[in-house]
DNA sequence: CATGAGATATGAACGCTGTCAATATTGGAG
DNA sequence: CTCCAATATTGACAGCGTTCATATCTCATG
């Protein structure tokens, strides 16, 4: 294996370099020459292993999701108990932990649910964080803490709130503390008692 | 006024080109220096008027905001009575007339509440459309039309759900169909009876 | 072991971009 | 009428994504 050419994993060494460029400094400022140049490569040799550079930018995104899925499961692991609270806290546990993505990774949030991203991948109902936040509203209904008739609709509803919170704090059009009582009030607004 | 030089009102032409150029294909795609070519303009000129490309995009996107928040106006001016339904259909109207701005201006709404503006323009809470939201729940509020214990924190909640549903349809994660069974579930949650 | 095919990297080039400094032109106030 | 500040131009720079022809490496097959 020579030193000078042939790198032997571009695609993955591209990908690394990309996600750690984009978490601190934001899929806009991030180029493809300066990361072959990072990674001693010619420019070029970028596009035998992507299409262009939003192809490896949605690599990155791809990983931006498994990053906030992993960080879901982690708190469904620590509820596992079937108990009303535990339910309870599956519940907001998850819609913590994804805000809590957003603040800590807000440029790896916005390119992994921005336009390039958004463009070619797969439906939400597909996705970990959606179906986990759906199983977790499932749990609530069988354990009979919804509010009567609220059932129908809620998945998107509790979707496009998390969502728009997360895409509120990172604009900066909101500070971090907004998010405790966001959960207390959409728990309000969701769960019985 | 020779017509070769000088051309009098550059600033507001170029928001004009942008503005129409942004609806069309994106703030992404629009380049200084085509506006200025259309504008048979040297790309420099902009330079007397703007401080960069993004204080350009920031004018356009102070016209986004302005779209919206016409709007909602007009839903407020078709319901001017003071009767228990006209405080609902203010409500839901403004949520639809959000939504459907998102639908028709998809680009124009990215610029407007994308990374670009969010950085340099005023917080939510001073902004006509976040007002006109609050002022419709504090009207439900007045006509006991709450559920009791939910006022507190409502303001956030309410925003950031319709806030994301329009990024979820922006993004074309969901499609408008999705829309009506949205506010549904939204005025389920919130509005009693 | 040699050979050729296919994967991988290179270098140079193209047209485009945002931005800046120096220069020229303009309209209007004194 | 003259001079000034505002406005526009020209020309240049560095950087970008992308493409094409070419060079090099790896590996399976004969």
């Amino acid at each position: 294996m020579s030193r000078t050419y042939h790198h032997g994993a571009l695609a993955e060494a591209m990908v690394d370099e990309a996600l750690e460029r984009v978490r601190a400094h934001g899929a806009d400022q991030v180029s493809l020459r300066s990361i072959a140049q990072a990674l001693e490569v010619s420019p070029s040799a970028a596009y035998n292993h992507f299409a262009d550079k939003d192809d490896l930018l949605r690599a990155v995104g791809a990983c931006g999701l498994a990053a906030l899925d992993e960080r879901m499961s982690r708190v469904l692991a620590a509820h596992p108990a079937d108990t009303t609270d535990d339910a309870r806290a599956r519940f907001s546990g998850l819609g913590r932990a994804y805000l809590a993505f957003a603040i800590d990774e807000t440029h790896l949030f916005q390119l992994t649910f921005g336009p390039i991203c958004a463009a070619k991948e797969l439906p939400p109902e597909e996705t970990g964080p959606f179906r986990k936040l759906i199983s977790a509203l499932d749990d609530l209904d069988r354990w009979g803490l919804l509010k009567p008739g609220s059932r129908e609709g809620l998945d998107l509803t509790v979707w496009a709130a998390t969502h728009g919170m997360a895409t509120l704090l990172v604009e900066g059009a909101v500070p971090p503390e907004a998010v405790e009582p966001f959960i207390d009030s959409m728990a309000r607004l969701i769960v019985r008692e």
